[in-house]
RNA sequence: GGGCUCGUAGCUCAGCUGGCUAGAGCGCACGCCUGAUAAGCGUGAGGUCGGAAGUUCAAGUCUUCCCGGGCCCA
């Protein structure tokens, strides 16, 4: 045999030719993409392109400066860079400035455990110091890491809250909030995290559940008012009257300054008999069989009295259990009416230590009680409490206290409570309610200048604004219905100072001309220099102190901001600033950030400018492990970020986080993302099948117009624009997973598994410059070229590859990214032709069946061994099949020959067919062997062979 | 404990305002091809739509309860 006949008619074909390789080599292949991106500085050069665009801006959420990327990170960015990717290829003006969060106590625990015992040593400024340059350690490695995911956005020039120009914004706003009088200092119980030493905010709160004591303690009432209640007939004369509490925290009963009842339920006299004397304990009826068991009373033991209601109790006094005299300089020690009072557990009546709780607080302000905290930063207690207490941790006295009221007779019950308790984020220590001076912002006073409160306007414009999906706006809304006021102030070091004086009488200078001044002066010289300039270089020579302030007699204060609101004014200090009008078109976070970067942004936006940051919030949930479960280090269930990048490459996690509904908890593993690497190589695949056809086609010379290309050639057209018209509204509806499925079905379906396969003949086999052969290859380059920009949002690498390896294309655009999406061709009605090739894909699939029948018997191996006899009884298929023709159907199922007629029911029958094989193109034709120069051909063959 | 939310084949998703025997792709099984070849094609088997009750002529789709996740809070 000769070589040319082993290698039979190969070299006479039209095979697929294309640079674009099968393999992908991601991880190989991406970086070199990024390192060409940046050199050529894609980012400026697509703004550049865009310069007199319409602008739309997607302000980006700053993540905090700390670690490594993980999933959470992976799927936000990704998501934004989808929305900046997409939006910028329909013409928009797109600059995405990443963000991050420097300031804060991750940091500064962080490097306060570095500095060990030498930060004993250190000035505020020096530790800060060390934050500062850990905060940018963090920044750098996190910006690489983003980047390796493709992501475009100025990585040259992010915005940090720790440089001065940002924290100038922030006081500014600050000045806004100030001057239109909604911030205000307050003594007020707050959470305190004993182990950082400082007030925490709701965020920064982690609730886990701990054993506490459960103590039942009867508090006696004192003698005037223990015989109004024998003579309310409820106790006898002998009985000495308490009211009994119930509480979870013992340690607050130092600060105790009142017990409440609810004025509306009903209260008896519980009476029994407790160390020899008689006693008459008052509980709400609802309890009383509560109480009862705890207390361990058998029947028979113990009596109860009628019922009076918890308002005739008003007033009545007590004699503190362990306090002798009472430490405060208001009235102390008798029972109030609050209708918070609940009887879902304790005795109905609750004890109130306004220092230290926040119904405690408001109850206190309700019946001019003093807000008593006798416990100092550090968690002990100071010395207005009696001497067995002194110094001691409120967080280890529980069983003291316990033990001294069992002493005196007082401790009706003890047990334990298993119940879930706040923690700090930090120190993951207990938290406490402590009374401190915090500064606040108020959300129910009325803004002069809105004539509303910050709730009162949040409410409002909550409404006005897009929440995708639509619920967020029901979460935010409850949220803000029952928020109370933002404490801001924060007893750290690593953070933007308040820019509060006081003078030595306490008085407080804060104004908003005051803030402002401060404001240009940290603009210029950064927060440091309110630790190292004096007030006076703090606000400026030409600032005027108002009346009762003196340049002598003024003091910084030194607390600095809850980290919160730095991050809330990001609209102002980065969006406004860059001159992007004020709401930006979107924000989009995990949905934990209703509470957080939301609602935070939202209220100081309000307080500034009466209006929303934001006219569109998109929210996304959270990674969860392959069984739908929390993931956790611990756990062994965590999926490491940039593991997975290095491993399966960035584009095919951004195809992950495309294949996925983001709105809901998204499963995650390394199977799950490896599984995408399949869907990956179809898509890849089917970009590399239509570029080897299309590589000696130069459109427009040798382009078929639509209405003369051949049937199939426009059944794929039609898909086509079917294609761009659904994935242009995913994308408009932010439905990235529904891109994902459109396009990868067509890849599958339409493409691979029918056209593509369909074409083989005549791609290969039809004269390379034939009209068949230019018709398919029209269809081709164009399909080729809308997948490809259709897919550079998600597949930013491949896409460009592509893009490249392209000869051709539809625009001048040396990047893919700054090309246009595709638009659907209005000239050609899909939808017109669609039912009629419906009956025909039906029929082709009753085809497949038989086939596969004889593939079974062994009759047949491929399917152009086969000859196919079809009767139809359809009259509307047999003319949709007639009009395509008995070829075109027959190359359509891959089949050799095809007859199709009329009879009473379907029917279909196939056999191997009678004719013999053409050597080149493999078909069992008629005219096999019909031109004697070329024997082993069909007649098509010999004529393209022949030239 | 409260607010919001989710639960359709092994996986990822469709199933609109309730209406034929619940769909797709992947994966899987079994074949085919060897001129897209660490590719390509075909056929097939997989679901009591988390569970229970109810409304209705009719429920994956509405109501209630329960179970199990998630986020946020107490």
């Amino acid at each position: 045999m000769s070589d040319t006949k082993k290698k039979g008619y190969r070299d006479t074909l039209n095979l697929p030719q294309t640079s674009f390789a099968m393999k992908a080599n991601l991880v190989q292949r991406e970086p070199q993409q990024r390192k060409a991106w940046e050199k050529e500085d894609i980012y400026g050069q697509i703004l550049k392109s865009r310069q007199q665009a319409p602008l739309y801006v997607l302000h980006d959420g700053p993540p905090y400066a700390n670690g490594d990327i993980h999933m959470g990170h992976v799927i936000n960015k990704v998501l934004k860079d989808f929305v900046v990717k997409y939006k910028t290829m329909t013409g928009f003006q797109c600059p995405y400035v990443p963000g991050w969060d420097c300031h804060g106590l991750p940091i500064e625990v962080k490097v306060m455990a570095q500095l060990g015992e030498k930060a004993k040593t250190m000035s505020k400024p020096d530790i800060r110091k060390e934050c500062q340059k850990y905060a940018g350690k963090y920044v750098k490695l996190q910006a690489k890491q983003f980047q390796s995911l493709g992501i475009f956005g100025d990585f040259g020039n992010p915005y940090l809250t720790l440089k001065p120009q940002y924290e100038q914004g922030i006081l500014e706003i600050f000045a806004e909030l100030v001057g239109n009088g909604l911030v205000y200092k307050q003594l007020k119980p707050i959470h305190w995290s004993v182990g950082c030493e400082t007030a925490l905010a709701d965020a920064e709160l982690e609730y886990k559940d701990i054993t506490s004591a459960s103590i039942y303690v009867n508090f006696p009432l004192d003698e005037p008012s223990a015989a109004k209640v024998r003579e309310m007939g409820l106790a006898d004369a002998d009985s000495k009257v308490c009211f009994m509490i119930w509480t979870t925290t013992p340690w607050t009963l130092a600060a105790n300054l009142a017990v409440a009842l609810h004025p509306g339920l009903e209260y008896v006299c519980l009476c029994f008999e407790k160390d020899g004397q008689k006693v008459a304990s008052i509980v709400a009826q609802a309890r009383l069989e509560a109480v009862v068991a705890a207390a361990g009373l058998q029947e028979g033991h113990y009596t109860v009295s009628p019922s009076r209601p918890g308002s005739e109790f008003q007033g009545l006094r007590y004699v503190h259990p362990f306090v002798e005299a009472n430490p405060t300089d208001k009235d102390a020690w008798f029972a109030i009416n609050e209708t918070f009072v609940t009887t879902e557990d304790g005795t109905g009546i609750v004890h109130i230590a306004p220092g230290h709780g926040a119904e405690d607080y408001a109850a206190g302000m309700n019946n001019g009680l003093a807000v008593y905290s006798p416990v100092m930063d550090n968690g002990c207690y100071d010395d207005t409490v009696p001497g067995w207490l002194r110094g001691k941790s409120v967080l280890k006295v529980d069983p003291e206290v316990n033990d001294h009221l069992r002493k005196i007779g007082l401790l009706v019950h003890e047990d334990k409570i298993l119940h879930s308790y706040p923690h700090c984020w930090r120190s993951k220590m207990p938290v406490i309610f402590r009374a401190t001076e915090q500064w606040f912002i108020s959300v129910d006073r009325e803004i002069p200048a809105f004539g509303k409160s910050l709730r009162t306007l949040a409410l409002e414009q909550i409404g006005g604004v897009r929440w995708i999906p639509g619920w967020g706006e029901k979460r935010i809304r409850g949220m803000l219905q029952s928020r109370p006021d933002w404490c801001i102030s924060r007893q750290r070091a690593w953070g933007l100072p308040i820019p509060a004086f006081v003078n030595s009488e306490g008085k407080a200078l804060l104004t908003k001309e005051s803030v402002a001044a401060v404001a240009r002066h940290i603009g210029q010289k950064g927060s440091n220099s309110w630790f190292t300039d004096s007030p006076r270089e703090l606000l400026g020579e030409d600032f005027v102190l108002p009346d009762g302030f003196s340049s002598e007699d003024l003091h910084k204060e030194e607390n600095i901001f809850d980290v919160w609101f730095e991050s809330g004014c990001s609209w102002h200090s980065v969006a406004a600033r860059a001159g992007w009008p004020i709401p930006v078109d979107l924000y989009l976070e995990g949905s934990d950030q209703h509470r957080g970067w939301f609602q935070l942004s939202l209220l100081p936006a309000l307080g500034a400018l009466g209006r929303a940051p934001f006219k569109t919030v998109l929210t996304h949930g959270f990674t969860v492990d392959d069984k739908g479960m929390k993931q956790s280090k611990s756990a062994g269930n965590y999926v490491s970020a940039l593991e997975e990048i290095e491993k399966y490459g960035a584009d095919i996690l951004r195809l992950w986080v495309a294949s996925v509904n983001y709105q809901e908890d998204m499963r995650c593993s390394d199977e799950l993302i490896g599984r995408l690497q399949e869907a990956y190589r179809k898509i890849r695949n089917t970009l590399r099948y239509l570029l080897g056809n299309v590589d000696d086609f130069v459109p427009g010379e040798m382009s078929v117009p639509y209405a003369e290309m051949l049937p199939v050639d426009r059944w794929a057209m039609e898909k086509l624009q079917a294609l761009i018209e659904q994935v242009h509204e995913a994308y408009e509806n932010f439905g990235f997973h529904r891109v994902f499925s459109l396009i990868y079905n067509f890849c599958v379906v339409e493409m691979s598994s029918l056209y593509m396969d369909v074409l083989k003949d005549r791609m290969y086999c039809d004269g390379a410059g034939s009209r068949s052969r230019r018709s398919g290859q029209t269809a081709m380059q164009s399909i080729l070229d809308a997948l490809v920009r259709m897919l550079a949002p998600i597949l930013a690498h491949t896409a460009e590859e592509a893009w490249a390896a392209m000869k051709y294309k539809s625009q001048e655009a040396g990047s893919v990214h700054t090309a246009l999406m595709p638009q659907a061709d209005g000239s050609i009605d899909y939808q017109a032709r669609e039912a009629g090739w419906d009956k025909i894909m039906t029929l082709r699939d009753e085809v497949m069946r038989v086939l596969e029948e004889l593939r079974k018997a062994q009759t047949i191996g491929s399917n152009q061994e086969a000859a196919v006899q079809i009767v139809v009884s359809d009259e509307d298929m047999l003319a949709q099949v007639r009009e395509l023709g008995n070829e075109t159907f027959a190359a359509l199922c891959i089949v050799s020959e095809v007859t199709i007629e009329k009879g009473p029911a379907l029917k279909i029958t196939a056999g191997k067919s009678v004719h013999g094989k053409c050597g080149r193109c493999w078909n069992y034709w008629p005219s096999v062997g019909q031109n004697p120069d070329c024997p082993d051909l069909c007649s098509r063959c010999a004529e393209v062979v022949r030239g």
